[in-house]
DNA sequence: ATAAAAAGTGAGTAATCACTTACAAAACTA
DNA sequence: TAGTTTTGTAAGTGATTACTCACTTTTTAT
């Protein structure tokens, strides 16, 4: 990976994340990241490829926060980890978890992207673990709810522009995982 | 409203839906409704203006159905049929609904989209009302809560293409809120 | 019946965009 | 250092697309 390749990427992204996939021509991808047009078609072949690319990096940073939730001990603090992930991801990168976001919606990648990876099912086996562990009666479908509201509290922290009351809300949510 | 308009407009949803809106060419929109690509422009000035007819359209559907919510005298009932919301309009309308989530992630009309419409504040207000009588002690973070779970519910109900065990799902969510 | 307004057509058109190609500079390799 | 591969550029190009315009048909009003 060269220099300007990760130039053109992390422009991409952040373009992407603003304008959206479709709305972003190539063009000015190159024009921002100080490249020629050529070179975005050298490295990754076409724009989808360069999306491809993109892709590939989120897969990346998912399997690395699953594995941190997989190495507690305590069902507890899993649960409860799950709830912090999107504040913690919006909090750190918040246009590159944008785009993953709205990337669930665009045809192309519907299909491949909401099929669960084996980071995401991993996890998946382990919160419901988690569940049984504390004694819940349908461990299977708590998790489907924990997985609801994730997607909707994501959903919420991107979405309304100033966030009011993050942690309280996040305080809230956890109260209703009590140990 | 003539004939051809309203030809327009469901064909244009459709399509809108299936492929998105910045994939969708209006000469495709024409011509499987069946007219000439002129008129899209006469009626509707331009394609922003289609999609602007179709989101005050969903705008209209969306206080019909917050009505019926409010209606509701049981604070029980009105918090089961808000979490009978998702499973209702999606088994209606499909494509209509997908595109509605799908346009909360275009930048073009996000600002707009996610101001929440009178409609919604009053069931929100309702909502909290309806929290308070049963004798929750933080009812506006209730409903913070139910609305994450409607739209993590929504998400689910969108994106995953054999929506397994859905009655199972609500019936679930309704236990979480006992009478 | 006739004028005026509205609905509808279809052939453009200018601009944009993803991608190609021919070539040059730089980095490796032997 | 000579040869080869890789990285990079600049200037196209053909296809697509949103939108216009000159025109005809239909509807409405008087």
């Amino acid at each position: 990976m060269t220099e300007k390749q990760e130039l053109i990427l992390v422009t991409a992204l952040r373009l992407f994340a603003e304008k959206g996939f479709d709305t972003t021509p190539t063009s000015l991808i190159a024009k921002e990241a100080g490249v020629s047009e050529g070179l975005i078609f050298r490295h990754f072949t076409n724009k989808d490829g360069l999306m491809d690319a993109i892709v590939a990096m989120s897969e990346e940073r998912l399997r690395t926060n699953a594995e941190r939730i997989l190495q507690l001990t305590n069902p507890i603090d899993q649960i409860h980890a799950t709830l912090e992930l999107p504040v913690k991801l919006f909090q750190e990168e918040r246009e590159f978890w944008m785009l993953q976001f709205s990337l669930k919606w665009q045809k192309k990648y519907k299909n491949q992207s909401y099929t669960p990876s084996p980071a995401q099912l991993k996890v998946i086996q382990a919160l419901t673990d988690a569940f049984r562990a504390l004694g819940y009666a349908e461990p299977a479908q708590e998790v489907k709810v924990l997985m609801m509201l994730l997607d909707g509290f994501s959903h919420q922290l991107a979405l309304s522009p100033s966030p009011e009351s993050i942690e309280t809300t996040l305080a809230f949510l956890k109260s209703k995982y009590p140990n």
